[in-house]
DNA sequence: TATGAATGAGATTTCATTCAT
DNA sequence: AATGAATGAAATCTCATTCAT
């Protein structure tokens, strides 16, 4: 890609940035030089020291970036909603989402974090821990409240954060199902595990149920996001 | 100076790999330098070459063995269980236990895919497919049967695993709980997760439920192997 | 430290350019290290890599550029000239000549084609087929016009040069012989060999040799040896 | 190849020595590397030192050994003839049918001379010196006698040699032309370079050209170039 | 006679980074 | 704001050679 011409610091900033992520992505960071990555903003590579220090500092940026993005969308969504079940639904429903969305930050945050050095990765690991705290919080709300039937909200965690986070190895977009089939699966396993399970056959004995308890794990007012 | 009394070929052979294995996991395929694994086992690092025919062969041994390995033991402890349920909670277990016994090797393999070249890769992604079948095969079996609830069997395979292999990204031997409650923790999510949640409070009325149903789903006789 | 001052990338390029012909010419182009290369030019080898792609390309670019120059150049000497016999000493001089003012190029052309690639090697050999053509050319037209008398013009083509080329394997200026003397003890020998030893004005008494004349060239007493 | 059971010592030093010439033929000496070689005679690398000194010396025997023989069957071939006219005719077809028949060792000898040090180099020249001698004697015999016209027998030597040993560079068995018709397309150009084109038996009547004959092989006419 | 483990030097090549212009 | 020449370190890999066994 050859220079654009009238394009501004601000402008040729932001292409590496987003040629960083994309061959971040795809060759990992190590793998990465930054001949490839001037080559793809059609600078010369030593002009790139005109917007980062050095590699390192790109990569950290990119990811802390990243992740303070993430953890604020994620308390936005959150914002407001009391019941654990919700936020549980809504906490999965972001995630997926988001995950679908920045496929290629989200690798990143995920698989590079070896690649920073001491100190910044102290940071992103900081942030990543607020970013499970959120999910942590919920499960023990829940387990409190008696919804939730985790034994080790830590483990169950990182488990979900796990699952959830695992759709980034093989999600494309345009596949066969939807984002929201996706989301509803997912969710499915994540509600039913910590939920520690809904009757398989409800339709047999409903009735016998106190009314509060199924509707409570299924609730008509679902956020719109979880909707989908 | 001709080879150090005592040393031979296989020993050093092993060492190179366990080395490997240690580097590669440490700071990764890309990251690791020949010379670092040479000195890691006493060797200059053109002597390597004896043991493996390149960097990238190293890698693919490493990780195709494991594979393999991996492979071959869910079969073996998956052999003689039919139902369904009894297969699942066995194949968390052992994948659980597996990967809290060979954290590196495991962690090797989920990430250093994207290191292999195109051909490599191929094998490794065929292997994979083969470990995820099993588990596929048992949401199908089991949803088929109506014991299991799962509506995109290969999302919850993804999902699953992803889960269950998550643990090598926290899991240090020696933390606060024993393996036996790390297996059951995620064991329950799993279950829990498929079967679409048992009754929150079966406490309060279990002989309301048809007796076939709770015990099939949590049955006396637990698989051995499920247990600890 | 950065560029020294005054330095410039062209006139790099053409020293590392005269300095590889110099260095392949004295040590062949296997032997010749690339930190050698990059000391006679007074770089770090690394540096060597923004002026080829590799050594197999330098050996290449200075192999064709040769030949090219060597081709075109023969051929702008023998444009106009139609006799054969004028063609074939214009084509000696021509050759010679080259050969001792570029002694170097022209040895590396015909040593070190063996240490080209395949790829490379068909186009070098190309161009020299192209060359060798014109004194094929020359050779063919001297006999149809019954001035030469060449049996296989193909193997005279490959002996000629031979000879003419084999200059470079001995020739150093400033020796006893000028390049003229030189000059005319070789073309001598060509046109001899190729005039089959005839006296080269026959039509002044081509009747008072006897019929049998040329079967006398080869008398019946030759060495067993050279019958074969 | 695997090793020959029963193979002793000097089958093993034989089977070195032809395939280092093979190899060394076919990859140039500096290319050829001695773990090559030493699969090709089915044994470790290490073990070809008890068969020689260093890779050098293995060249150096070759040359030499070559050089040697060359030069004795050049003697044997030559012993007995008086005539310089026959001595030259023995002297291409022995030169042009041992290139024939020993392509790779010739060609060895040829090409990777400059591969040897300095003190085998000097004993491989001085071989090859008393091998053109063999020539140069027998040009300067002829010379003498009258009977060859060759200004500078030693240019002429490098002239004639260079084009009969040329023939290493095309030939190969089973062509288009017999090894008869080569030898005589070869010494017909030698004889009638050196023979300067002149008839052949002026003994017969030598009286009746004209004294001015061969400044006419040099026409007032030849074209500029041919002059110098 | 041969093995095979190992050395140590050196090869080509790539890379992040610097800096005068 | 960007170039482009250059560095210097380090990477992977190959090689001739050694030597205990």
């Amino acid at each position: 890609m050859a220079r654009t011409i009238g394009s501004n610091g601000a402008r040729t900033a932001e292409a590496i940035r987003q040629a960083g992520v994309k061959l971040i992505y795809k060759h990992g960071y190590e793998a990465m030089s930054l001949r490839q990555l001037a080559a793809e903003v059609g600078l010369q590579s030593g002009s790139l020291y005109k917007y980062f220090d050095n590699k390192q500092t790109l990569l950290f940026d990119i990811v802390r970036d990243h992740m303070e993005d993430l953890l604020g969308k994620a308390e936005a969504d959150l914002a407001g909603i009391e019941d654990p079940l919700a936020r549980l639904r809504v906490f999965c429903a972001f995630h997926l989402r988001y995950h679908m969305t920045r496929l290629a930050h989200v690798f990143i945050a995920n698989m590079e974090i070896r690649s920073l050095d001491e100190a910044h990765r102290a940071v992103v690991v900081g942030l990543r821990r607020r970013y499970e705290g959120l999910l942590e919080g919920i499960l023990r709300q829940g387990a409190a409240q008696g919804v939730f039937e985790v034994r080790e909200p830590k483990v169950a965690t990182y488990a979900i954060i796990s699952m959830l986070t695992g759709i980034c190895m093989w999600y494309l977009p345009g596949g066969r199902l939807s984002q929201d089939e996706i989301v509803d699966t997912y969710t499915a396993l994540v509600i039913g595990g910590v939920t520690g399970g809904a009757p398989l056959q409800p339709l047999a004995a409903p009735a016998e149920l106190p009314e509060r308890e199924k509707p409570a794990r299924r609730p008509a007012s679902l956020p719109k996001a979880a909707r989908t």
